[in-house]
DNA sequence: GCGGGTAGTGAAAGCGCTTACATCACGCTC
DNA sequence: GAGCGTGATGTAAGCGCTTTCACTACCCGC
């Protein structure tokens, strides 16, 4: 049993603008200006304000300033959930680049659940501008925020209305991948992945459509799944138990490619001799992987730190028309597709 | 050459509590009272209120409001980097529990750089407490916070002050995992990690030593290294190229493992036959590495959840009593310390 | 018929800043 | 020596809310 009554429960009060001026014999606009190094301040004045500042300890309240400036010096980032290193890493990127200009930044995942969209608004009137990823939300959210001026940025998501966006190339890196298996040689190439599940995935779906029309092949129709390593296991396992399975997979991330190589392994089927395998992003255990996975790496860091960038930008100098941006990706050959690595 | 006379540049300024008070012909009073279902107000008034909030489009200021009532709601989160599933796992998880609160979440990376503690003190102004990851910060640090009293929950860090804390149990699993490695008849198990890097690997080394003098063997000195896949290769490969080297290394984490990995690959040595690894996390790739890792599975997500909702208590109860929480941790085996699959 | 609750509302005082504008004392110029 | 630009500071009006307190009806019981 310990004392307790000589601690506070109350989080001390703060000392405010009123009690520095007072301290320091000024009136408040003149620790507002040399707080902020703002207008001019006799250097005396400015020592004496310094001092008590010392003093009482004081730190301007933010809210305070935020309100009589009329903005929050914060962005938020609104994401399907934090999961898998790709998002992970963007929202790094993201967070460095706003750390770096002062500005705080606001993380939302919607976790595909009903109801973010209010969410979202919400969020918007708690920040000064927002960036938002692939299919976080419906078209009409972002409609409602354009409305209401709200500087955005697209993030893998094509753009709407005045709203900037920035994405990596999808489409012609899967071109060149899937062309890279045709020239392997095999004879039915599969895709894992939901091409109505985010636009990303709808443009590699795209591009590997467009390497088989390249060669008079025919496409395939895609294995519709989920993100997920169990979505792309579960997607393998039905595949691969079909009559005339495919003798190659292009996955649309490396979460699935990794179910994909799990199933395999369970139906005793060597990779890639009998099932050539890749997967998109290019995540940190990509190469580590049994085999090392063929992938295409996206500038995870940049998208975010770009993203950063546009909407810094747009809030500060109310550019209106909207840039867009698309990042270069790049084809990471490893084993996993039937090359033999150089080392 | 497209007109944008007609487009404003300007966001557009949002109606004021003082304008639906008009258009409904009341006090603002009453429309912040009919607002937020506080105090009594008349059905008519109200259905006067709502359609004059309806009509305007009015949302109620979130800087006004919060500088009236004195609080952010909002919390935020300080951890080294978001690299690897490990914090961002936990990171999503005290996103949603603070979510389902109506807190908003701010998050800071300190990326390990100089000044982050003013980053550190200057979040604790933006919001109404604060939880604190790991190494991210000094004592100093955490000492202003709790001398500025800053709702403090310390997550992977020893308690300190007055602040909450949690963690995961670490010593006890290190322990026994090293003790399965010494079952297995290894003769010489290193470690590989940083003790003094971070409270959590430093808890683990201590259950690796725990192991070693339980079965009277003396413990190796742990092979210092970071916490990325590349520092663990580098580690491994110098252990590797000692003269008497382990056949058998814990790694202080799952990274650092795939680091070892591939280091034994090449240097032509089988896992587990030639080298054992066990890594910790158990991140999602784990299971799908070459072979299969050992490893300690963490409660990620509820370590997230759960210091939300620590830090949630002390803010609206004052709670002044610190709370210290230890998760559980699971061992969980695979292959590649030498067991075989069940599968 | 009168005192006293009570429901409903409004006036106004904050919350802690920023900033436009007013003020004042100097030191110049012509 | 009158007029004036200028540097330094203060006054006060916001910014958009919440909340206390006072006030007005109105209804009730006795």
């Amino acid at each position: 049993m310990k004392a307790l009554t000589s601690r506070s429960a109350r989080r001390r009060r703060d000392a405010t603008i009123y009690e520095v001026a007072r301290h320091a014999g000024v009136s408040i606009a003149t620790v507002s200006r040399a707080q902020r190094n703002a207008g001019v301040v006799a250097p005396a004045t400015r020592a004496r304000v310094d001092q008590a500042v010392a003093e009482l300890n004081y730190r301007p309240n933010r809210l305070g300033r935020s309100l009589a400036r009329g903005h929050h010096d914060a962005t938020g980032i609104v994401f399907p959930d934090l999961s898998g290193p790709y998002y992970s890493s963007v929202i790094l990127g993201f967070e460095d680049a706003s750390a770096a200009e002062g500005q705080s930044v606001l993380i939302l995942a919607t976790h595909g659940r009903r109801g973010s969209g209010d969410l979202v608004l919400d969020l918007a009137d708690r920040t000064d501008g927002l960036v938002l990823f692939g299919q976080t939300v419906g078209d009409d959210i972002v409609e409602e925020l354009d409305r209401r001026r709200v500087p955005l940025v697209l993030l893998a998501r094509p753009t709407h209305g005045e709203a900037d966006s920035v994405g990596a190339e999808n489409r012609a890196s899967a071109r060149a991948l899937t062309f890279h298996l045709l020239e392997h040689g095999y004879r039915q190439i599969g895709f894992i992945g939901d091409p109505d599940g985010s636009p990303d995935v709808g443009e590699r779906w795209l591009g590997y459509g467009d390497a088989h029309r390249a060669v008079g092949r025919e496409t395939p129709g895609p294995v519709v799944s989920g993100f997920r390593t169990a979505d792309g296991a579960r997607a393998a396992t039905a595949l691969l138990s079909q009559a005339d399975r495919p003798d190659a997979v292009v996955c649309a991330n490396d979460e699935i490619a990794m179910g994909v190589l799990e199933a395999a392994r369970a139906a005793r089927l060597s990779i890639p001799d009998d099932l050539a395998v890749t997967g998109w992003d290019d995540i940190p255990a990509a190469r580590h992987l049994a085999p090392p996975l063929t992938t295409v790496r996206q500038p995870m860091l940049d998208l975010g730190r770009r993203a950063a960038e546009l909407l810094r930008d747009r809030i500060s100098t109310h550019r209106i028309e909207p840039r867009h941006e698309l990042l270069p990706t790049e084809l990471v050959i490893r084993s996993s597709c039937g090359c033999t690595p150089s080392t």
